[in-house]
DNA sequence: ACCTGAACACCGTTCAAGT
DNA sequence: ACCTGAACACCGTTCAAGT
């Protein structure tokens, strides 16, 4: 019965990790945005100024906070096949990102990677070294994925709609439908792609990352020392 | 002789194109975050409530903004070769975007697309369908082309390096150096690839691009309804 | 050691007022 | 019609003060 306001819990017991919890939670819900020092304080029942006695700064909890979204990948298994592997671990890269989408811009953009950073890239190379890629080729192999997932990912981000049938209202709503009058191939793209039964963007992401792990395999086993035709 | 004070030039003259080059200016030589109603205005020798007249908040300059980036993208030409339109328009994308890369996480954003947003996507739908892609193919090879193209510069724009030398000092120094000796594939990664002379992130761009274009041609060919096989 | 409260130099935007 | 100035409800962060 003693004292509790607000919806939060813990009143004056803060520790780094939940922090970070509370920081990605309000992130998730509401927005990169909308976690302020302010915001984030209040959820956790305690001062503004507490939370600078855990963290340095805003850049010092963005910092953990991208930590955790790295641990929370799949990592590619040791003796699985490199293909297999970066698949299971790309749909991860997706659904986490999908998850806490206001990652995505700070993700590579850490001068102080923190340890789940390092482990999850230590697990890429790895499994792209144990496949026999010539440091060259792995490291145009690891760009050519990455671009191709986290770019992906980005275009699902920012997307003004979430589904077919969003995409298929804002297309046919105002603004978007009476401009299409004077662009004959996207009024095309809108009737015979978009206004289809079934259409979503994200139907595109598999196929699409089996497509670029295919033609980075071939240029592997191309450049494999045993002699291309094996 | 009359009244002059601060950079700013045209004092009482403000036209809709002119604030919308005054902002992408801004946001160009100090980020996204410098760009305020304020900051702007100061720019531009007028209070900051003068741009309301103009436009009815930052969103709907974001929009202008948006736009006039789209409208300078190289756009593919009419009677080109795909892969060869494509990857003009691809390398035009990527080097507009590092002259504006505030513009990337909001290219994909607007609810209400600008004429040379319109223009743009229009010409690229165009190259695609005259090269013979059937719908559902089109709409997958342009998520693909644009996952990568994307992706590769959100990857470039966030790496907290700009350069060879930059990425190579970034994992000598503190915290990075220290940290790499517990992750044995991050150090094999460091000393055999970001170490090697001539290391660059942005030489895997075009390769990339071009290895995904051809795996797409190679669908489109076998989508071809004269057979597969010409 | 950990949390607080006031203060500083900022935001975007509303509103009433000037010319 | 177009620009201004004060005001409102916010920011991140510094600093001195509490316990």
């Amino acid at each position: 019965m003693a004292s509790q306001r607000g919806t939060a819990v813990p009143l004056h017991k803060l520790t780094p990790d939940a922090v970070v919890s509370a920081a990605i939670g309000v992130a998730d819900r509401r927005g990169l945005t909308a976690l302020t020092m302010r915001s984030l304080a209040r959820e956790l029942g305690v001062e503004a100024m507490s939370l600078y006695h855990h963290f340095a700064g805003k850049e010092a909890l963005l910092d953990a906070m991208v930590d955790r979204v790295y641990g929370e990948i799949a990592l590619p298994e040791a003796g699985q096949d490199w293909r297999e592997g970066f698949r299971a671990r790309s749909l991860s890269v997706r659904s986490v990102l999908r998850r806490h989408p206001w990652a995505l811009p700070l993700l590579e953009s850490r001068r102080a990677p923190g340890p789940a950073t390092l482990a999850y890239h230590d697990a890429n190379v790895a499994c792209l070294r144990a496949a026999g890629f010539p440091p060259r080729l792995l490291a145009h192999a690891y760009a050519v994925i990455d671009a191709y997932v986290l770019g992906f990912v980005l275009q699902e981000a920012t997307l003004p709609f979430d589904s077919g049938p969003e995409a298929a209202a804002m297309i046919a709503e105002e603004p978007f439908g009476p401009a299409l009058t004077a662009f004959p191939h996207m009024a095309w793209f809108a009737r015979e792609i978009v206004l289809e039964p079934g259409y979503t963007f994200e139907r595109e992401f598999e196929p699409g990352l089996v497509l670029v792990l295919d033609a980075l395999d071939a240029l592997r086993a191309r450049a494999e020392p045993t002699g291309g035709a094996e």
